[in-house]
DNA sequence: TCCAAGCTTCGGCTCGCACCGAAACATCCC
DNA sequence: GGGATGTTTCGGTGCGAGCCGAAGCTTGGA
């Protein structure tokens, strides 16, 4: 070894390696809704043919990015777990700074992102960053070590919009540990939104009332006018 | 547009290919120090010839990862801001999962660097989230918003240990709006230890007071005999 | 049993890019 | 001014990796 051997962090470049193919990035962002998505589905979501996708579905599964369920003749994919998704939105903010008056950014795809979109399997966007401040300033939520507690009132409130206050401590998919709450910083709007397993059951019951709806085969969520009402009372209203 | 164009998130892939590369990434992770560093000196810790190495920064600096500073006949680089330092941080906690018993994990290099290292200005590794326990643990710090705040008590420790309690209030480098400290998972111990400009000024202290050393051309720091004692008193202390 | 659908493997093509040596440019020091 | 040092640009080489079509494998259904 003529210097200090040197080799050091190829683990980091190889973890980038993986996501830096733009085919795989957009398997990726598309898996980042948090749910599971066909073999088929993510070749079409890359605009790639099944045999190449399935040779970059292998190499991310090698690299402990997705996790693979075969049921029947299909092959399901999800993100491996949530530190996968947290440096994925990571680098997102990184990779988007600098854009936010750009051009591209004004197609309605875009605004439809940015207004509300599922984050592995919670609320992000303009939605998901006022519903956290609007937690946060009615004192239903409180800050708790490096996250956040339900405060009774909070637990109130959650039963009022008809979500079963205990039903939600058992969704915790992805790490066992996972925390209620906790903050995550929004690539598109620069300010933190709730990530976790209480804003994870929300954005199910928000789902299952009918008041957000999925655009198929994308990230983006639509706001229906019923929960248009519902969180403009939260968001907006007094207090 | 056969299809929905599908182009999307270039972005992202654009972002990863800067870091998925091995000797951009030994240069990254040198400047996680959050010190310059000259062009050479990035060239040798990425073991590559100058001209190599000048290639690499100048697509670093086109991505935005690094900025660069020209004084003299040197160009000194440095991590961009915060944001950076953080996806990078994100993306080593995935590349180096599962590989806590692993052999090369060993090597004494290695083993100082989990011991204790500087990540971005601040102090990470066993020590780093030692230390971020014990403040809590003590009430010298105090949960608010997303992050700490710092306490009555929390400033008189600080006034102990001879760090002047309104000097580290300059310490903004980077991002202007700098919070105080909160919290930043370490890749290497899977906990948090503290970011922001309080652990800046901490670790700047802890450097002149001579209780933790600087080991050249490495992230990695050395814990004095003096800086033993007085650390343990407060990580390990009773209270 | 046969066929269709979903996915993977194989072979071959092409292109991007990391690498170096040599030379050019800039700056500092004597 | 001249030489030494630090850095960039240029030209050329080679490897690695993404892409596809075709064929093979497995599963589900008629």
């Amino acid at each position: 070894m003529p210097r200090t051997a040197a080799p050091a962090e190829p683990r980091l470049a190889r973890a980038a390696s993986a996501i830096a193919d733009a085919s795989r990035a957009r398997m990726l962002a598309h898996l980042l809704s948090g749910d599971y998505a066909s073999a088929g589905e993510l070749a079409r979501a890359a605009s790639v043919t099944p045999a190449t996708a399935s040779g970059h579905l292998a190499k991310l599964l090698d690299a402990g990015f997705v996790a693979c369920e075969q049921r029947g003749r299909h092959r399901y994919y999800r993100l491996a777990d949530g530190d996968i998704a947290q440096a994925l939105e990571a680098l997102a903010l990184v990779a988007e700074r600098g854009t936010h008056e750009r051009s591209w950014n004004a197609s309605p795809q875009r605004q439809r992102l940015r207004q509300a979109r599922c984050c592995y399997g919670h609320l992000a966007g303009q939605l998901g960053v006022g519903l956290c401040e609007a937690l946060l300033r009615r004192g239903w939520l409180l800050p708790e070590g490096s996250g956040y507690a339900l405060s009774a009132r909070g637990a109130a409130w959650l039963g009022e919009i008809g979500l079963d206050s205990e039903a939600w401590l058992a969704k915790g998919i992805g790490t066992p540990t996972q925390r209620t709450a906790y903050p995550c910083l929004d690539w598109s709007e620069r300010r933190d939104h709730l990530a976790g397993r209480l804003p994870r059951a929300l954005l199910e019951h928000f789902l299952a009332r009918r008041w957000l709806r999925r655009v198929p085969g994308e990230r983006a969520l639509d706001l229906t006018p019923s929960g248009q009402a519902v969180l403009a009372a939260v968001i907006d209203g007094p207090h």
